[in-house]
DNA sequence: GATGAATGAGTTTTCATTCAT
DNA sequence: AATGAATGAAAACTCATTCAT
């Protein structure tokens, strides 16, 4: 009675299920994206799909995890490229710029996906939660540590950088989510150069362009 | 068996309702919030909750209401006194700093309705999409307009208002969450403070300190 | 706290309130209205419809209740008339016309009460099945006897006079409903007078217009 | 306490749903019928019954849908046999005594769903009038049809052919209810004899045997 | 591996009825 | 008498998951 059997290489079809489920997660959310849409937008059979995750969540789970493995990737390799240029003597602009850069073509190589993990990050599903708290600190963990090598070198002024971090990664989600998700640009480079341009100035170690009094 | 028959005015009884609502919302998500879980939070029968809403959407609805008014009135009123501040000479930090506190008191006096409400508008729940993409505009819209009228008066260099909203709401919104909601603080000032500096810095019209090529 | 607070004497209130019941059960059935429906019709608060009636049911057992003893009366007197006519030696046709005109001025004076009743009648609530039993067979039975009547005296045929009770009644109530409740005529008598003919030449005693092969 | 797992072809499974359902909605109505009824009746869990069915209603008019296609193709055969027996010359009594023979014998063969129809028809629930509306005017309208065709051929008297259609169908609707469906009788014959006799008198072309004045 | 019919716990919602005022 | 806030049993419906084929 089957209709169509579609026999496919394990990986391939779970790979298939799970470009399926981030295109309906991240339209609908995790609650509200049932089983069923999945399915439909992956073209099998209900059993399948039990056949290569246990449960809805865990096909969610996996989602998480690879979003989460790969992002931290990338802020390890802006991170050492942050460092290696500021050794080499380059300016904090360019190197900051650079940082954003690649932050940003991250997200918008996976803008479905990256959808997905900032709705559900905030939405705080008790399931989720202890994932979720880990992704809001992930930024900014690795940025206040950056931040922090940055003083260090006495490039940026002294902060609370771990104040500022969080200043910085709002900025950053802010701005992904309203131009590389919602309007789909592809001009990163304006859009890290803006932000680079935003902190670099903010943190300046110089102080002298504030008058107490009267106009800045 | 029988609960205690608790007799109140309707306008107490539902505001009871409602704080409980924003209680278990908050905590679970409309999705995962039950009726259930409102009527024992509120401690009222099934019926009673029927009595005052049509439907757990409609008391949802009804709360994110009373955010989008309240949160528009605060953000007229700090409008206002930019302006007014503005008028007077007073200097842009001080002005800034004056609006960032206005925003972050209301949170602050919030920290419930504002979980609730971030964590929904991002999740994008198909049924109040409507909704939510106004809360995203209405905060940047504000601030684009306010930016608009300091770069009018010579006292933030012209640059793309629309771009750095975003980047300042994004701000904001972060350190509500981090610190206000989640940790709880009540140093609004600090926190008022040190947005306001970072950005009037990074906005200052004067660009003597940044030289183009070579460090800060 | 009370809106407003028409004190009536019972009877008076208890009529409305029937009154109120009887347009809302016709327009939605027994089921489908609510206590709600009553309320507002006879615009009046919960309790006040509780003080007159135990519940929603008995409300709606008096209307039948009422229907019941006039409609019974109603035939009682067709009855009685249909008897006289005979004795003083008045035409069959005239006799039963008058009949069903006094059956048809019934209903026409209660429309609402009629559609109520017959649409209950058939849906056989299980709370009411033992009154409606009694409706099924109520019109039957009077006209079975008065049929058994008048085959006694030799006016119609011998025949299943049970069974043509049941034409009959069938044929009442769907011209009552059709053209009277439906359609809201006015006109009983022709209608009187269409079903009496029908019923009359059917039941003639003479026979001698059937030819047994061919034509009529 | 989990039920055994019946497996079962989806059409067969469907079948007997609508068999149950039947069962159910004639004995109780459409409104009083609770799903659970349904359920225990078919022997399925919850979640089949929504497998095959959108709500209660939509069950509920599927069954309603089949009562008209069929009874809609016996009107329509009927009324082709008609035609065809007078065609050929046969008596108005035989020719019309087969067309009720027609009718009673497909409620006979659905008696159930005959209650099940006729309750509902008159009940008017707000979402089934439409259909209700139809039913009503569906035997009256071919039976008017069929009429006129006999008047034509002057077999008939002239008349005022819905009217009498209108007394047709009530006379065997209760003759359907009450014979058929309630006492569960065999015998449609006799009642197509009694029927078709009853109106081939009654609509006989000859007047001889009334006299307007006087006496039958 | 693949299928999809079957399951049932859990949810939202309705509404007749009660009872404190 | 009259009011309307409060109650909760019962109903319809959802959907993740299971399992016979």
């Amino acid at each position: 009675m089957a209709r169509k059997r579609r026999v496919l290489p394990p990986d391939e079809r779970k790979r298939e299920i799970l470009t399926a489920a981030t295109e309906v997660f991240s339209a609908k959310g995790y609650r509200v994206a049932s089983v069923n849409d999945i399915l439909e937008a992956a073209g099998i059979a209900r059993g399948t799909f039990y056949h290569y995750f246990d449960s809805k969540k865990e096909a969610f789970l996996e989602l998480i995890e690879f979003y989460f493995s790969e992002f931290e990737l990338v802020l390890e390799d802006c991170h050492d490229r942050l460092v290696a240029a500021l050794d080499e003597g380059a300016n904090v602009f360019d190197a900051w710029k650079d940082y954003a850069l690649g932050v940003f073509r991250f997200h918008s190589e996976n803008p479905k996906l990256t959808l997905l993990i900032y709705r559900e990050a905030m939405s705080l599903d008790e399931h989720f939660s202890f994932r979720v708290d880990e992704l809001a600190d992930l930024g900014t963990t690795w940025i206040a540590r950056d931040l922090d090598e940055m003083v260090g070198r006495g490039l940026i002024k002294t902060c609370d950088t771990s104040l500022i971090a969080t200043i910085i990664t709002g900025a950053t989600v802010f701005l992904t989510l309203e131009y590389i998700v919602r309007r789909g640009t592809d001009d990163l480079e304006t859009l890290a150069t803006e932000l680079a341009m935003n902190q670099v100035k903010a943190l300046a170690p110089i102080e002298l362009f504030l008058q107490p009094e009267g106009g800045v």
